[in-house]
DNA sequence: CCATATGTTAACGATAGGTTAAATTAATTA
DNA sequence: TAATTAATTTAACCTATCGTTAACATATGG
């Protein structure tokens, strides 16, 4: 299991930015580069992420416009901004928007280093704690995803392992519509290969199970793109 | 009720700590001014702040040290360092021993303002650990954490040692949910890892067993995750 | 009809947790 | 300060849980 923590980097400058990236892998971090803002939007759709680190100055789609973009989809997403200049009025965008941390370039690597080290220490527990949506009532279930339990009608509540749990989650948060197997894969299973989709239909046969006490309840395929839970 | 955030200010220059103070108290803060490291580790144990802003450079006794004292007595006291200077080696070191946040004489009383604001919402969440509660009644159960006494029914009470009462306190504060395993070793243990987790579990059985009086209370284990106390 | 996607079950290995006891450390007390 | 006791950690061994993978079956679409 790799337990890296995930870092979205979006620089527009191509030597600078690979240069990071190189010196953050170094150190320890799966780290996904974007070189503007669009692009950075679309890998933060994409994958899951612990910590954004955003340049400000961007063509296209500059550092904040991105920031509001992922807070609106993520608010407690941790961000550290990277800029040039440090304008009063720009500091203080960037706090408004839900900032952790600004830097200005040149920055100390080590100082970076540490920035994230303490962002993503503090993000830790309050990543358990979030109070995200985790109460679901459908048809006869009740469905608790903190707790990993899921209850029929009357009877006692069944413990769902954490993967059963994430793909119920996810097919919940697109009940009757599409839950695509990418995005299962990216999020839960952080990697899209023969192997992953192959154990993923293993979890889809096991939430089946589950749930066919409940003849209202079905999960059904769409064949090359994903599932779909039907709820009557 | 009064529900200001209270700070600990500390700050050697007279005018500019009072203007700091004055500034703060007009934002809707009760700020404690202390003059020197020395008093301002006094007024620390006397009251009980939300935050404390230090200044690095002071005679008697520097922030940095005043800062490792804090964290000796609350490693989660949420820091931010006000410093002329800003050399490498300051910033680094202010980060290792928990700053939060680091600001560069002179600095923007509005970014100020904004860090503020952002440190305190972030330890929101962890206010809820810091309850004064200390008397619970649960089922057959009588527990007092400050006596460290668990009484059942007309029993005699047990002493608890203060490991366990700790355990038992944080099991009851989030009684019928999920009390994050990451959450009680970064609060009572102080560190997790491999062997603070196994020492945990240890604690977990002794509690089994002292709970196992009364069938209507269990500690399940959610795994991965960390521990319930269920209460019918 | 064939290649590929999906359905399903079972077995395996890895890791987390349950429990007891011994070893170590800290706190008390003689 | 040495002796004693309490508290905590570490080790050891065992069980439960979890996720992956293999194997074989069936379905889908061109």
């Amino acid at each position: 299991m790799n337990d890296k923590k995930r870092i979205l980097l979006v620089e527009d400058d191509p030597n600078f930015g690979i240069i990071l990236r190189d010196f953050l892998k170094m150190n320890d971090y799966d780290i996904v580069l974007a070189k503007n803002g669009m692009e950075g939007f679309e890998k933060f759709k994409k994958y899951d992420f612990h910590l954004c680190i955003l340049d400000v100055m961007m063509p296209y789609k500059d550092g904040f416009t991105l920031a509001t973009e992922i807070k609106e989809v993520n608010q407690d997403m941790p961000l550290i901004f990277l800029t040039a200049k440090s304008l009063k009025e720009d500091v203080l965008k960037g706090y408004k928007i839900g900032a952790d941390d600004y830097l200005k370039k040149p920055f100390d690597s080590d100082v970076l280093l540490y920035k994230i080290k303490a962002i993503l220490k503090r993000n830790k527990l309050s990543a358990i704690l979030d109070t995200d949506e985790y109460e679901f009532k459908f048809s006869s279930f009740e469905f608790n995803s903190k707790l990993r339990h899921l209850k029929f009608k009357n009877n006692k509540h069944v413990k769902l392992s954490p993967k059963e749990n994430m793909l119920l989650k996810m097919l919940l948060l697109h009940k009757n519509d599409l839950m695509p197997r990418e995005l299962a894969l990216t999020r839960i299973w952080r990697d899209d290969n023969y192997f992953t989709s192959r154990s993923m239909d293993v979890y889809i046969a096991k939430l089946r199970k589950q749930l066919e006490l409940d003849p209202n309840v079905k999960i059904n395929n769409i064949h090359g793109e994903g599932f779909r839970l039907v709820i009557d």
